[in-house]
DNA sequence: TGTCTGGAACTACGC
DNA sequence: TAGCGTAGTTCCAGA
C-alpha cells in the first residue's frame, strides 16, 4: 500500500455554467493562473461569480481547508496527499452543492507497486491509504483500483508491425505504458524534467526495463518489447506464435450493447490482459504513478472519474464492467531503455540536474517507459532548456488536460490562425504515419500567441482532444503523433501528461510567437484496447472526430502561470467517414427569419444529388421536437456545395431567436454532423449573415454560428455561455439556464471575441445531456476553471467529496 | 530505403 | 439464424 494522492479524491461536483468557446476554450476576463497555495488560501469561499476578483486557480494546493494547503506545504501533488483522511473521506454531513446528500465516498485501495515506492517521491511518503482507511471499510472491489502494471492496453499479439518508428508513438506499444504511467516532462519553460530519450529501437526488455518495473515481474515476461516491430522482431513472433498473414482484424472486437457497452468478450479476444486502468479513470494511472508534481489536477480528474465510473460499475449496479483478464499473469515484455540524459534534443537538462526530490525514482521509470517513443528531431535553434523559473512551472497546479482553459486572458490570446483540414486520416499503430495534419488551403495549421511581448520563448502544447458534445478533454482513442522528417520544419517534443501524449512546440518571439504545426499527426488507438481499459466508458465506435488542442503556459511576474488553450475545428479521422459522410464546412447563413425561405449555401464534401438537409429542433434531452427537410436545389448540387432553402420554423410566432440544427444526409447512417441555424422572430431586426468563413464570428443567438466552422462544434458544452443573469446559471445542479439562447459562439479558432467577461461564468453547458458533472476550480485569477468528469452523473457513486471551499463554490 | 498516401480487404458487430 | 450493411482494423501498393 502506498500513498495515494488524496487530491484525487476531491470531487468537484459543483455545477457552474461555464464559458467555453466552440474552440474548446474558455474566455477569461482574468488570468487563469496558478498560484502558490498562499494565494489560494487567502481566497474566501464564495459563490462562483464572474465578478469576483481574480482568484487563484490552484486547486490542489490553494484550497483552504485542504490539508496540504493548510499545512503550508509546497505546492505539489504531495500537498493534498499529506492531508490525511479528510481528503479521502467525505464527511457525512457533506452536502452537494445542489443539496443532494453526498454519497459516502468510496475508498481507493492502492495495491502496492513494488519498486515504485520511494521516499523521495513526495507521493510516497505521504499518508498511505491504508493508514487512512481501515481495510475493513474498503469495498473489496469497487474502490480497489489496481495499480497498473506495464501491461499494454492492447493485445501484444497485435503489436504494431509498423515499420515507421514515428508511428510507434505514444500509444503504440509504448503507449501502453503511457496509459499507466505518466511522467513529468521536459518543457522549455516549465518542466524540470528532461525529455525522455530512449532509443526507439530498444528491444531488449531486460536492458530497457527500469529497475523499478522489474519488481513488477515484468522483466520476466516473455513478451516482446513494445518497441519492437512485429515485422522485425523474431523474438516477438516466437512468443506470439505464428500470426496469420492478416491478423484477425479487430483482435479485440467487442460487442456493443444498446448502451454501447461491451456485452461479451469475443473468444478472439486477445489473451493479453487489457490494461487495468483507464488513464482517465484510474487513480493508479494518473496519480499514483504519474503526475507527481505537476498535474495534480489530472490526478483528481482520474480519481473522480475512477470513482464516478469504475466504482459504480463495479459496485454491482448492473453495469457491465469493462475488463478483461488482467495482466497479473503476464506482463508485457517491453523494452524500456533510458537513454543518457540530455540526449534528446541536445539541450534537455539531464536528470541529474534535479534534486532527488524533484525526480522521484519512478520518474525515471516513467521516462524509460516512454523513451521508445521519443525520436530525435533535427536540431533547432530553440533549445529545450531548463525552466528558468522553477516556481513558474514546477507548479503542480497546471490545469489538467481535460480542464477547460480560456483561450484569452488579459492581453494574451492563443489563437489558431490556420485551422486544420476537417479530414485527416489517422493512422493505426500497425500503419506507418499518415503524415501531419494539414490545413484546408494547404500548408499546416498554425497557432499564434497574441499579446505576449516578452523575449522568452514559450512552449505550445498540443494534444488531441475530443470533439463531441461534451467538454473538451483528451481523446481516449486518438493521440497526437509527432511527425519528423525533412518536410517538418517545426521542432517538437513529446511528453506524456496524464496518459495523453502532448506535443510541445516552441513558441519563439522571433516568430511572433507563432508556430506552424507541421509536426503533428494523429494516431488512432484500437477501440478494443481503449474500451477495455478499466473504467473507460467512452466507446470508440464512430467516435472519430477530434480536435487539436493547443495550450500555452505563460509565466507571470507574480510567479503564477497563465494558461491559455484553444482547440481547433473538429477533424474527422476515419477513413471511411472521410470518404462517405457528408461534411459541412461552411454555411452561408447563420440565421434566418422564422418563416424560412432563405437560400443557404453549404460548402463541404461528399454532397450528393440526393443529399437531404434535415432541420431539427432538439429538446434538451436530445429528442427531436421538430424536423423538416429543406428543399435542395439539385441542379446546383455539387460534391462540395449544396444549396438549400431553409424551411419555415414550426412556430412562426417565436418571440426570441431559436436555434435549430440541421444536417446533410446522404442516406441511412450517412449524416453530416449537426450544423446550427438560428431562427429569428418575424419582427426581429434582421441579422446580417455574411458568407461564412472559418473566422467569421458567430451570431449572438447561440451556436448557430458554429456552422461556420468546418464541423459543428459541440452544441452545449463547448460554447461560451453568457447567461442573461450571471447568477442564474450558477446555481448548483443544472439550472434551467437558457443555454441555447444564451450561448455565444466565438469565431472558430479565434477565441472568444464575443465573450463578455463581465457576465460570463464558466459552467457546464451539457447539463441537459447529463454527460457528467463539473469539477470546478476557482482559479486565483478569478476565472473558474472547469472540468467535466466525463461520466454520467446519474451513476456517480459519489467520490470522496472534499471540495476545497475556496475552489468550489456552491451557489 | 523510408515515408506518405490512397485504396481495399478482412473481420466483427448490429439490424 | 443467415444475410446484409456498417464500421474498425490491417495490409498492399504506388508515389
Amino acid at each position: 500500500m502506498t500513498g495515494l494522492e488524496e487530491d484525487q479524491e476531491f470531487d468537484f461536483d459543483f455545477l457552474f455554467e461555464f464559458n467555453q468557446s466552440d474552440e474548446g476554450a474558455v474566455a477569461a476576463p482574468e488570468h487563469y493562473s496558478y498560484a502558490p497555495p498562499s494565494i489560494g488560501t487567502a481566497l474566501p469561499p464564495g459563490p462562483a461569480h464572474p465578478s469576483l476578483p481574480a482568484l487563484c486557480h490552484d486547486l490542489q494546493s490553494a484550497a483552504p481547508g485542504m490539508p496540504g494547503a493548510a499545512a503550508g506545504q509546497p505546492p505539489g501533488y504531495g500537498g493534498p496527499v499529506d492531508g490525511g483522511p479528510s481528503g479521502y473521506l467525505l464527511s457525512s454531513s457533506h452536502i452537494r452543492p445542489n443539496g443532494a446528500p453526498a454519497l459516502e465516498s468510496p475508498r481507493i485501495e492502492i495495491t502496492s507497486y513494488m519498486g515504485l515506492h520511494h521516499g523521495n517521491n513526495q507521493f510516497f511518503h505521504d499518508v498511505e491509504v491504508g493508514d487512512v482507511i481501515p481495510s475493513s471499510k474498503r469495498p473489496p472491489s469497487t474502490a480497489t483500483l489496481n495499480l497498473p502494471n506495464l501491461e499494454a492496453y492492447r493485445d501484444p499479439s497485435c503489436l504494431s508491425p509498423a515499420s515507421s518508428l514515428s508511428s510507434r508513438s505514444c500509444n503504440s506499444e509504448a503507449s501502453s505504458y503511457e496509459s499507466n504511467f505518466s511522467y513529468p516532462y521536459a518543457s522549455p519553460q516549465t518542466s524540470p524534467w528532461q525529455s525522455p530519450c530512449v532509443s526507439p529501437k530498444t528491444t531488449d526488455p531486460e536492458e530497457g526495463f527500469p529497475r523499478g518495473l522489474g519488481a513488477c515481474g515484468l522483466l520476466g515476461s516473455p513478451r516482446h518489447s513494445p518497441s519492437t516491430s512485429p515485422r522485425t522482431s523474431v523474438t516477438e513472433e516466437s512468443w506470439l506464435g505464428a500470426r496469420t498473414s492478416r491478423p484477425s482484424s479487430p483482435c479485440n472486437k467487442r460487442k456493443y450493447g444498446l448502451n454501447g457497452r461491451q456485452l461479451s468478450c469475443s473468444p478472439h479476444h486477445s489473451p493479453t490482459p487489457s490494461p487495468r486502468s483507464s488513464p482517465r479513470v484510474s487513480v493508479t494511472d494518473d496519480t499514483w504513478l504519474g503526475n507527481s508534481t505537476q498535474y495534480t489536477s489530472s490526478a483528481i480528474v482520474a480519481a473522480i472519474n475512477a470513482l464516478s465510473t469504475d466504482s459504480t460499475l463495479e459496485l454491482g449496479d448492473g453495469v457491465p464492467v469493462k475488463a478483461r483478464k488482467t495482466a497479473l499473469d503476464r506482463c508485457p515484455s517491453v523494452a524500456l531503455k533510458v537513454e543518457p540524459a540530455g540526449e534528446d534534443l541536445g539541450a534537455t537538462p539531464p536528470t541529474s540536474e534535479f534534486l532527488p526530490e524533484e525526480v522521484p525514482p519512478f520518474q525515471h521509470i516513467r521516462k524509460g517507459a516512454f523513451c521508445d517513443q521519443y525520436l530525435s528531431v533535427p536540431q533547432h535553434p530553440y533549445q529545450w532548456a531548463r525552466p528558468r523559473s522553477p516556481t513558474s512551472y514546477a507548479s503542480p497546479s497546471l490545469p489538467a488536460l481535460d480542464w477547460q482553459v480560456p483561450s484569452r486572458s488579459g492581453p494574451y490570446e492563443l489563437r489558431i490562425e490556420v485551422q486544420p483540414k476537417p479530414h485527416h486520416r489517422a493512422h493505426y499503430e500497425t500503419e506507418g504515419s499518415r503524415g501531419a495534419v494539414k490545413a484546408s488551403a494547404g500548408g499546416h495549421p498554425s497557432v499564434q500567441l497574441h499579446g505576449y511581448l516578452e523575449n522568452e520563448p514559450l512552449t505550445l502544447q498540443l494534444f488531441i482532444g475530443t470533439a463531441d458534445d461534451r467538454l473538451l478533454r483528451p481523446h481516449a482513442f486518438y493521440q497526437v503523433h509527432r511527425i519528423t522528417g525533412k518536410t517538418v520544419s517545426t521542432t517538437s517534443h513529446e511528453a506524456i501528461l496524464s496518459n495523453t501524449k502532448v506535443l510541445e512546440i516552441p513558441l519563439l518571439p522571433e516568430n511572433n510567437m507563432r508556430a506552424i504545426v507541421d509536426c503533428a499527426g494523429i494516431l488512432k488507438l484500437r477501440n478494443s484496447d481503449i474500451e477495455l481499459r478499466k473504467g473507460e466508458t467512452d466507446i470508440g465506435r464512430k467516435n472519430t472526430r477530434v480536435r487539436l488542442v493547443f495550450r500555452v503556459h505563460i509565466p507571470q511576474p507574480n510567479g503564477r502561470t497563465l494558461s491559455l488553450q484553444v482547440a481547433s475545428n473538429p477533424i474527422e479521422c476515419s477513413q471511411r467517414s472521410a470518404q462517405e459522410l457528408p461534411l459541412v464546412e461552411k454555411q452561408s447563413a447563420a440565421s434566418c427569419p422564422v418563416l424560412g425561405g432563405k437560400k443557404m449555401v453549404l460548402s463541404g464534401h461528399n454532397f450528393l444529388q440526393d443529399s437531404k438537409v434535415i432541420f431539427v429542433e432538439k429538446a434538451p434531452d436530445g429528442h427531436h421536437i421538430w424536423e423538416a427537410e429543406a428543399k435542395t436545389d439539385r441542379g446546383l448540387c455539387k460534391p462540395n456545395s449544396l444549396v438549400v432553402e431553409i424551411p419555415p420554423f414550426r412556430n412562426p410566432r417565436i418571440t426570441s431567436p431559436v436555434q435549430v440544427s440541421f444536417y446533410v444526409c446522404n442516406g441511412k447512417r450517412k449524416r453530416s454532423q449537426y450544423q446550427h441555424l438560428t431562427y429569428l422572430p418575424a419582427n426581429a431586426p434582421t441579422i446580417k449573415t455574411e458568407p461564412a468563413d472559418d473566422h467569421e464570428p458567430a451570431l449572438t443567438c447561440g451556436p448557430g454560428g458554429q456552422g461556420l466552422s468546418p464541423l459543428p462544434q459541440p452544441r452545449f458544452s463547448q460554447q461560451l455561455v453568457v447567461p442573461p443573469d450571471p447568477g442564474s446559471c450558477l446555481v448548483a445542479g443544472f439550472p434551467p439556464c437558457p443555454q441555447r439562447s444564451a450561448v455565444v459562439s466565438p469565431p472558430p479558432g479565434t477565441g472568444q471575441e464575443l465573450h463578455d467577461p463581465s457576465s460570463a461564468a464558466y459552467g457546464k453547458g451539457t447539463a441537459s445531456q447529463g454527460h457528467g458533472h463539473l469539477g470546478l476550480q476557482r482559479p486565483a485569477g478569478g476565472v473558474l476553471a472547469v472540468r467535466e468528469t466525463p461520466r454520467p452523473v446519474g451513476v456517480h457513486p459519489g467520490p470522496p467529496q472534499q471540495p476545497p471551499p475556496a475552489l468550489l463554490q456552491p451557489q
